[in-house]
RNA sequence: GUAGGCAUAGCUCAGUUGGUUAGAGCACCAGAUUGUGGUUCUGGGGGUCGUGGGUUCGAGCCCCAUUGCUUACCCCA
């Protein structure tokens, strides 16, 4: 059989046992901040119906579903006209019901629904798992990634919101980041804007293009803007508020006078001080927070607060998101239960504190010690140590009989086992154990139990 | 979808205007060392130069195509 060259798919990466203690360093730290708040974990399928997926990430979200094909001869089923009219959205329906989850909330969404009789609300859950996208690869892009998802369903409190700004800060300053920003914005704040120019239903557009401000700057926006439909008269109404400058407060109070004739533009200013109030009683330590009404995101779902959390230590997109959906369970036929959540996206984050050196020196939580042993004998003399040394919790190995010690000891080196075990016939008569020390090179002799005493220490 | 870059040993990469048998470091295996590694020395295995075509007396190098990877745009974690 010819062999094939083996390779992963484009964007996908196989993770070896040294990126596995890091990655699962960052889990925990999210995870034990998740649950420090109150949140309790659940996990949903890898793939879900296509049906519950399509048309929730908005037409170009659609695009990147991974969909699975149907088993059997599923061609036979498809109508042919059907297939010969080339028409790939009607055929992959034909020949796809099943698709890899795009992101953690909607398959919430879609379990808050099923299971709506057992949960007490507010539903307080995370949920840490791939997820895939048919996305182009590049730096800090994958098209396998997890998402760590902290969600509140069935509380209009917006609390939920300071708690996720404080759960943001405690998680990334505890991995040792020392410069974020969590970006806040409302969206209310942005129906304002758009109400203003008397331009409500083209808010995307407006949203889009003004998101864009970091990136082309205002001429760039107000060309976007034209060429979308809006005019010199609504652009130069908007200017000063994408133009804000200064603390949260001041660029508030300055909204609150541009929007003054706006009822949702206003209740989005009040959503933002509320928020900020209750931050200001528990400061933060060390995340910077700060109202950016560019501040849009392409997820169309977000109607009170929009998330989004950036290093300022290394370039990199958006390490964070989250905001408020007041109606996502409605596509799933349960109307008016509101949500909050945040997202963390572990493999940025991993880049970050790879490129920053961050990640601690996990005192090597593998094997502790190895015995090593010259034959046969010493291998039997070895089990009821290895045995007594597992006992009382200490990783340990035997090295298989019949190999040389060098090899032996270059495998504990491999390994970074910090101790071996000697065993040959002078310690097999003696009863003494040749105990050595593979950082500093010194050995001693001393009883089985002596070791396993010093190695629990 | 749009545009650029790269492809040579398991890994990271050299390879001169196109010229004889394609190299280095790391890794691996063996020996120096019959009970001692991480430093050293010696030797060894490893290659369809991504694939296919073309130009040429001659191609790792030039041209065309193709595949894969990668970076940026769009969008996103």
């Amino acid at each position: 059989m010819a062999s094939i060259k083996p390779s992963v798919p484009k964007g996908t990466r196989d993770f070896s046992p040294a990126e596995m203690a890091k990655r699962n360093y960052i889990f925990d730290t999210i995870k034990s901040v998740f649950r420090k708040y109150g949140y309790q974990q659940i996990e949903t399928p890898a793939m879900e119906n296509l049906s519950t997926l399509t048309g929730k990430y908005g037409e170009e979200g659609d695009k990147l579903i991974f969909k699975i094909l149907n088993s059997g001869d599923y061609l036979l089923k498809v109508d042919q006209q059907l297939l010969l009219s080339l028409n790939v959205q009607r055929v992959t329906a034909g020949i796809s019901e099943k698709a890899l989850r795009y992101d953690l909330t909607v398959p919430f969404a879609r379990y808050v629904v099923m299971h709506q009789n057992e949960i007490a609300f507010p539903f307080k859950r995370f949920q840490v798992q791939p997820v895939w996208r048919a996305d182009r690869p590049q730096k800090g892009r994958y098209r396998e990634f997890y998402q760590c998802d902290a969600d509140v369903v069935g509380s209009e409190s917006l609390l939920n919101e300071a708690e996720f700004v404080m759960i943001y800060d405690e998680a990334l300053g505890k991995m040792g980041l020392k410069d974020f920003t969590i970006k806040i914005n409302n969206r209310k704040i942005l129906s304002g804007i758009a109400e203003l120019i008397d331009k409500s239903d083209n808010i995307t557009d407006l949203t889009v293009a003004i998101d864009k401000i970091d990136k082309i700057g205002l001429d760039g926006v107000s060309k976007e803007l034209l060429e979308r439909g809006f005019s010199e008269d609504d652009i130069e109404k908007i200017k000063p508020v994408i133009l804000l400058q200064g603390t949260n407060e001041a660029k508030l109070a300055s909204l609150r006078a541009t929007l003054a004739g706006s009822v949702i533009g206003i209740k989005g200013c009040d959503e933002i001080e509320t928020v900020l109030n209750y931050i200001a009683g528990n400061p933060l330590r060390t995340a910077k927070l700060e109202l950016d009404i560019t501040l849009a995101r392409g997820l169309n779902y977000y109607t009170g607060a929009i998330f989004e959390v950036k290093t300022n230590e290394v370039q990199m997109g958006s390490i964070g998101g989250g905001g408020r959906y007041d109606d996502l369970t409605g596509m799933f036929g349960l109307k008016g239960l509101t949500g909050v959540g945040i997202s963390f996206g572990a493999d940025r984050i991993y880049d970050v504190l790879e490129e920053l050196d961050l990640f601690p020196q996990t005192a090597s939580q593998g094997t502790k010690v190895l015995i090593c042993c010259f034959d046969a004998d010493g291998e039997k003399f070895a089990l009821p140590l290895l045995k007594q040394l597992r006992d009382s919790d200490i990783p340990s190995e035997l090295y298989p009989a019949g190999a040389k010690i060098k090899k032996q000891l270059d495998y504990a080196n491999a390994r970074q086992v910090p101790f071996t075990i000697m065993i040959g016939s002078d310690e097999m008569q003696s009863g003494l154990l040749t105990l050595k020390d593979m950082v500093s090179g010194g050995q001693e002799k001393l009883p089985a139990d002596e070791i396993v005493k010093k190695l629990k220490a």
